[in-house]
DNA sequence: GCAAAAGTGTTACAATTACACCCATGG
DNA sequence: CCATGGGTGTAATTGTAACACTTTTGC
């Protein structure tokens, strides 16, 4: 078979940035690498792309494989490639970033690979360049969230507006008014209330919500504004 | 020196996503491939990452080697990966979009590849998964320039309103109220009026304007708008 | 009965839209 | 002098932000 010659190949690696929400705190799942270098450093989790799977593909199978989850919101954010990030060898570093349901995480799945959950917070150093990664998955769910409805996909498919709130206000550190934040969300049709009621914080207890999935998929507006909002196409990104 | 053994090594290759806009209508800069397979037919301008490069570097070089220009508006967009998308062999490509004032091009420069500019709508058919890559593109700029103020990467330092205005409704294809659309965008600072008119179109002339770079850098708000402005962080992508 | 969290309305202000006429000048 | 494109203001509407009290109920 014929080939390109004379280039260099190199080798392809996809590394998963996992967001969860407590309930209180935004975390991060992460690994204990078992090989070298950097042996039992923490990491993101990672894995080489392979002859047969497209990239999308492999950060389905890594996720899986690390916390037995599928069909969770997973997107390819950005590829990193300096020459030296790993120091064993050329590797260029293709990055996900997912958000999950932390109720849903299996831990007896993780074991193989010692995961754990860190606080945001709280995160240990981690190895060649994952924490500009991170700190990048951090800016840009910050910026999705800021547009997009999608903080929806850190919580269980039913949740109340207190829990989303808290969601909003730990991403942005920053306290909202809960009339405001109510009479947005609700006005947007987004939810659909449910008859029942999450008393497991307060006495009164909440009501739980669901996604309208019908309207919960197009969604584009604007922001500096230059474009009416009639004119704006219904769906950007 | 050690490898990590067993794992497959691909190559990667940068293909740049070069818009440029000629007063009435936006256009893609694209080459006709030189070699084997698919020659002769046009494509996105590309080149293989070298062992000593980052992306943003090999970009940077692909596009300076087509067009001449440096320091223009650059930004790593998405990685495709299926496993075929190349014929001959497996290519990770990497794509960029390029912003350049198409006045700027310099076109002796590009011969040696066989480049022509193409109306957008009236692209040829191009290779492999290029014309994914460019409708991605597409949607990304209408995106992006939505929110933020890029689309003036397009234009000379110096510019007029009805020219931005085009720009904007070009790529929107729309009519914009040229009233509100001044308005908005004199309220933002982002500009400031030169003491000189362009009177290449019209009888009267239209005041030129340049970038007040000092502004021109930070902008990030909002748009489902569950988070308050003043609670927006500054910078968010 | 009271502490703790959930729920709910109104008003002031800001942003956005719709809309039409005069201006300057080269020919 | 007139055709062409450039420039400008106002009023109606809509969206956003600020603000505090009542409800429920487990203890």
């Amino acid at each position: 078979m014929i080939k390109y010659s004379s280039q260099t190949r190199v080798l392809v690696a996809v590394d998963c940035i996992i967001f969860g929400f407590d309930g209180q705190d935004y975390k991060l799942l992460l690994v204990q690498r078992g090989f070298a270098p950097e042996k039992e450093k923490w990491s993101l989790m990672g894995g080489f792309l392979q002859p047969t799977e497209s990239l999308d593909q492999a950060a389905t199978r890594i996720l899986k494989q690390l916390t037995g989850l599928e069909n969770v919101y997973l997107d390819q954010m950005h590829t990193f490639s300096h020459p030296n990030r790993d120091p064993v060898e050329r590797v260029v570093g293709v990055v996900y970033m997912a958000l999950i349901d932390i109720e849903k995480y299996e831990k007896q799945i993780n074991d193989d690979f010692h995961a754990r959950w860190f606080l945001m917070k709280e995160l240990p150093q981690l190895i060649f360049d994952h924490e500009e990664m991170v700190q990048m998955a951090l800016n840009r769910l910050r910026y999705k969230a800021s547009l997009h409805p999608i903080l929806f996909e850190l919580l269980p498919e039913k949740f109340t507006l207190p829990q989303l709130q808290a969601l909003y206000e730990g991403l942005f550190d920053t306290k909202i008014d809960k009339r405001n934040f109510t009479r947005k969300l609700l006005s947007s049709n987004i939810l659909k209330k449910i008859n029942e009621k999450d008393k497991s914080t307060s006495k009164k207890g909440a009501y739980f919500y669901t996604l309208n999935e019908t309207i919960y998929k197009d969604n584009g507006q604007n922001m500096l504004n230059l474009i009416p909002k009639n004119e704006m196409p219904a769906i950007l990104e």
